[in-house]
DNA sequence: ATTATCTATAGATCTATAGATAATGC
DNA sequence: ATTATCTATAGATCTATAGATAATGC
């Protein structure tokens, strides 16, 4: 039954890796650990040799997405040095996104669960934030840096907001006037 | 144990409302079917003559929260004829309407649960999303019906946003500058 | 010997239902 | 007679743990 070390590893690796996608998809309460090891290929009982707790893995789960999420707009905004905010929202805002959660951003389909999380999960996010504000602020226009950090505080809360109302409505129309509303509003020369 | 025809109708009342306030509080898998009802002042058993199922309430419950807020809305609006976008903004986006998720928007504290429910929850919340873009819409500037509209949407996406941010960060300070940056950015001079 | 994983289970909780109770409303 | 509510429970699920197993790594 044992394996080696580097595959213990790697079995860690892939519960954190399944838990991002299933949770994103289903809500943190939306499966159970017994369930969530059976897709990562394990067994129940193995889980807590990894994790303290399931919401412990909500932490690593989560702060994993959020890396995913940065590592992917730096891409997206080297690609596009001519608008590189632009680009960003524009792929946040597409329908890809909000009918594939799994693979989207934690903040708009965890941020209520980790709002009512502990403080280890919250921190952990808090960190994935900031990084992601800062992120964001070097692609935004402003005469400042404070212009430019608000600047990036706004357009990711109206992201989230419009991803979040996207997936709540049940008209497929509405749901694409509220991605398009969004995503020109935030369009620089929008404003 | 029975009661009146109009006890039966308050009863049902009541468990709306505790269920509008505690599923925002919670979640919606935050709090089970009887200690729903016991925080109602009833038993478990009798919910199933009021409601087909937990997630039946769940529809109702959004509803009876987001017409509330219709409310609030309409009245902060007629109270700030100069400035009523400006004004349902300021109280949208205030630290008490984000320490106070039970009495808040539902549209940020179970965004993430309605978009996971059938089409009956999903169904209701959608009319009254209609219902609040309408209004919202009355009150953003634009030279036409469709850039106020546009305006509305991308208004109420970016509060929704900065709320599920501001409660999800675990640094109030953040927090704050999170609230104060959206509401500068929806700010009718700041645009 | 250590340890990663396994099976099995404890104990708590969940939604939903069955059937009893008792007061209303015809 | 009807019906709103009650108690009690079925059956499923949940998190977490205990103890066995077997292969690694000293």
């Amino acid at each position: 039954m044992r394996v080696t070390r580097e595959q213990a590893a790697q079995n860690r690796e892939r519960i954190v890796e399944t838990a991002a996608r299933v949770f994103r998809e289903k809500g943190f309460d939306g499966i159970g650990v017994a369930d969530l090891m059976k897709t990562a290929g394990l067994t129940h009982g193995g889980f807590y040799g990894h994790f303290a707790s399931k919401e412990a893995l909500l932490g690593e789960a989560a702060g994993r997405a959020l890396d995913g999420a940065g590592d992917e707009w730096r891409a997206r905004m080297a690609a596009h040095p001519d608008d590189p905010l632009g680009a960003v929202v524009r792929a946040y805002l597409s329908p890809a996104h909000r009918d594939n959660p799994g693979i989207g951003c934690a903040m708009s389909a965890l941020g209520a669960d980790i709002a009512r999380a502990g403080p280890v999960v919250r921190d952990a996010v808090t960190e994935r934030a900031r990084a992601q504000f800062a992120l964001l602020a070097q692609a935004a226009p402003g005469d400042s840096g404070e212009e430019r950090r608000a600047r990036a505080i706004a357009t990711y809360a109206a992201m989230i907001g419009a991803m979040v109302l996207a997936r709540t409505v049940s008209d497929p129309a509405l749901s694409e006037e509220i991605l398009a509303a969004v995503a020109q509003s935030l369009d620089g020369s929008g404003r």
